[in-house]
DNA sequence: AACACGGTTGACCATCTAGTCAAGATTGTT
DNA sequence: AACAATCTTGACTAGATGGTCAACCGTGTT
């Protein structure tokens, strides 16, 4: 019977929950051939062979752990469309971004990662997906130049810059807080951080007369 | 004798240069478990147990290469000092560092790979020269606030600022190359991209009476 | 109670890979 | 030419790992 499936259905979501959370841990911290499917079958407090029931493979498993991050990227840009402002479109799209590198340390390697390698796996991701969308943000960032509400600058490398910077955070996260006597960033760290981000930024991309 | 140890030194010489070269591309290329010594053998041109009679394991080896690209981020620094005016002295830092991001790509990639991963093998570096090195320039920095030459930013998201941006260039090249139509970087582009990361950082700092 | 279906799991296997080793080839010195 | 130190290399091993499978469990339905 049909019924049984929908029945048992929130057993599938919560385990597809634990080993995709388990997942990006792992592939995070290893690379994807240093994670073994055995870790992550730990971590998740799973037995290894019900990893392989709910993913046929670990380079399935690997690909929704990306597209997960991409996802949450993806909205995090409605930011720039919520706003006419270059200022607040900007600063709100900055801090959204900060705020997922402290969030979601783990699924920022693990893309960051990919696309180090040469994106493998999701390469039909940036050619399609990122590609489009990134024309869109350009688009908005040609029309404040146009309408001399910034400095006529590239768009592409504002938006390499602004990624840069934000996924820095996750990215470089362990980096960042060895230089930190070891320490996470605290709160307010966190806070002079994205506030510190945002008023470069903007202050570089305002026009003169502005200031 | 010795005489001969030193006789053949070229020999050595060579062939460790070429496994290093050949495992800083590998390495960068499919991670540290990712890259198998028979890849970096066949990229070398040597049978894989050559490797093993110059590095005594694939620890060795992967810490050799980050230690490379490390100390060619050292010498980029020096710019830092061979300027007290900021302009100049961001300038030609960031400059150098986008130059390095263009003809050490794979470096930069270990580097990232390694630090992502929470530094398993250099993290005395960060805790000793990265920390060092890191902390004297913060000091130039801050000497520049208090000169009323920049801003009052705190100087570590400013350094971070320009690691990011910089090496977003190697570590994302495949990404950006994606947006560029599949081709890479053009000489004028690379160019741009300098200037305007540059520009940008620049203006967001400079004190608002210097515009 | 019997059934059926999804979920669980230990044991197993084929494959891959870092590292070893011993025999042999090179090369500079005498 | 004889030598000794260095370098070269094919063959091998021990261990790890992705993936399979067949038996088993639990639960809602009839």
């Amino acid at each position: 019977m049909l019924i049984l499936k929908a029945a048992k259905a929130h057993i599938r979501a919560e385990n597809e929950r634990l080993i995709l959370e388990a997942g990006e841990r792992i592939l995070a911290q290893h690379g994807f051939r240093g994670a073994t499917m055995q870790m992550i079958a730990d971590q998740a407090g799973l037995p290894k062979a019900n990893l392989h029931y709910y993913f046929d493979s670990k380079e399935k498993l690997y690909r929704c752990v990306v597209e997960k991050i991409f996802e949450i990227w993806l909205q995090a840009a409605s930011s720039f469309e919520n706003s006419d402002e270059p200022k607040e479109a900007l600063k709100l799209y900055i801090y959204e971004k900060m705020q997922i590198s402290r969030r979601h340390p783990y699924g920022s390697k693990v893309w960051a990662n990919e696309v180090m390698q040469g994106a493998p796996i999701i390469q039909d991701f940036l050619e399609t997906q990122l590609r489009s969308w990134t024309d869109g943000r350009i688009e908005s960032i040609q029309a404040w130049i146009a309408a001399g509400k910034i400095r006529p600058v590239e768009p592409r490398w504002v938006m390499y810059m602004i990624w840069a910077t934000t996924q820095h955070y996750a990215d470089f996260g362990h980096q960042i807080e060895t230089l930190n006597a070891d320490a996470p960033l605290s709160e307010a760290q966190w806070e002079a951080a994205s506030e510190t981000v945002f008023e470069v930024i903007w202050n570089g991309l305002a026009p003169k007369q502005s200031l």
